[in-house]
DNA sequence: AATGCGGGGCG
DNA sequence: CGCCCAGCATT
């Protein structure tokens, strides 16, 4: 309803962090009450897994469904990421950490360089850890959701997942995609980020979970979020729930769920530089906490949003640096593009410098830093951004 | 409760 | 090309 979508529409842009319940009556305080009776439950269960029967994807972790480590890989790569991006990923990952040992015995190093591109280190940080965990204590990966949640990077819906993909135990698991179809099949109103909301879906979940196939409702549901119950345009005329789903009924199914807008994006400039003597460029290793912990970079400066006004203010933060690595002042840096790089939090503009050294002014500088040959880039685990850099510098 | 953490897809 | 999407850990 027209109504509805401008209601929706103004409280996001005012940012609210509760939209209120247009109907007082279907207050969320109550959760257990707006629980359907069995029987729509029944229904709606046969539903989806009769559909999922047919249409299940054919996806790689699936042909694997009772190994528990490959559900695990599968489900940590999947977080905040979708199945055609994890995919390449995971196969690449599966060949050459096949089990829990292998992957206890990779290096940080190799570890990254499989997941280089592919965002939120951490969890692979994460991975690697509990993988060590499992293996220095010899004990198999938990079947249930309690312990599998005590693993570094495992939290209740992965642990959920795990759980019932995996070893058949009935637990819910809720991502992003299951909670848009339930707020759409129950009509919910709430911002779904809110922790009664969430806490509320999450008790719905657990109420549908059927105890034989939990694994294959499961990811039903997340199949037919991701391509039936999508976003934008949700293609209800096909979907298995269409006569049951209440958004659908009541018309709005396009404008649930409903959540509060993200924090704006700063911008942040960068001066970037690739160093090069002969073939070979200066790179460093970024530090193994924060913004991609642990990957390899070329050195540069982070400068503030005023001093990027300054065009002229530029030229020293430049110096500064190459003085730090003791680059004479007669090398003149050359200004080769602006890379653009968006991130959730933050929009960042990279200015790469290309710096020419005719001789090589002394060795690596520590241990965080190496000369590395062109042909050998390859090797090192990079950020998507920096892969976006030296594209620039080689000229693709 | 709020924030940090990447990257890709779509209209 | 502007807008949207999505779990866990830390604080």
């Amino acid at each position: 309803m027209v109504d509805a979508g401008a209601m929706v529409k103004a409280g996001l842009m005012a940012g609210r962090k509760n939209a209120a319940s247009p109907h007082p009556d279907g207050d969320l305080s109550s959760g257990e009450s707006r629980i359907p009776p069995p029987n729509v439950r029944r229904n709606i269960r046969r539903r989806i897994l009769t559909w999922y029967a047919k249409n299940a994807r054919d996806l790689p972790w699936r042909r694997r469904a009772g190994d528990g480590y490959a559900q695990w890989v599968a489900e940590i790569m999947l977080q905040q990421t979708q199945v055609k991006t994890v995919i390449p990923y995971y196969n690449r990952f599966m060949q050459s950490f096949p089990t829990v040992k292998r992957l206890a015995a990779a290096t940080d190093d190799e570890l990254l360089h499989h997941w280089q591109g592919l965002g939120y280190y951490r969890r692979a940080a994460n991975l690697h850890k509990a993988a060590k965990q499992l293996a220095d204590a010899k004990i198999d990966l938990p079947r249930d959701p309690v312990n599998l949640r005590k693993l570094p990077g495992i939290g209740q819906y992965t642990a959920g997942a795990i759980a019932s993909i995996a070893f058949n135990h009935p637990a819910p698991a809720v991502d992003g995609n299951i909670t848009r179809v339930y707020a759409r099949l129950f009509h919910i109103t709430g911002d779904v980020t809110r922790p009664d909301t969430r806490r509320h879906i999450q008790n719905l979940a657990a109420a549908m979970i059927p105890t034989k196939i939990p694994g294959h409702y499961n990811q039903a549901l997340m199949d037919i979020g991701a391509t039936i119950c999508v976003p934008a345009n949700p293609l209800c005329t096909v979907c298995p729930l269409s006569n049951y789903c209440q958004a659908n009924i009541h018309g709005d199914a396009g404008e649930l769920p409903i959540k509060a807008t993200r924090k704006s994006v700063t911008t942040q400039h960068v001066i970037t530089t690739v160093i090069q003597h002969q073939n070979h460029l200066l790179v460093r290793k970024r530090p193994s906490t924060g913004l991609w912990a642990g990957l390899w970079e070329p050195p540069n400066v982070e400068i503030s949003v005023t001093d990027a006004k300054d065009d002229a203010g530029k030229v020293p933060h430049l110096d500064t640096l190459l003085r730090e690595y003791n680059i004479s002042s007669n090398i003149i840096p050359q200004h080769i593009g602006r890379i653009p790089h968006l991130l959730t939090h933050r929009q960042y503009h990279f200015d790469v410098y290309k710096v020419q050294l005719f001789c090589r002014v002394r060795n690596t500088p520590d241990n965080n830093h190496q000369w590395i040959a062109q042909e050998y880039i390859h090797t090192l685990a990079i950020s998507t951004a920096t892969r976006k850099i030296f594209s620039l510098f080689t000229g693709e």
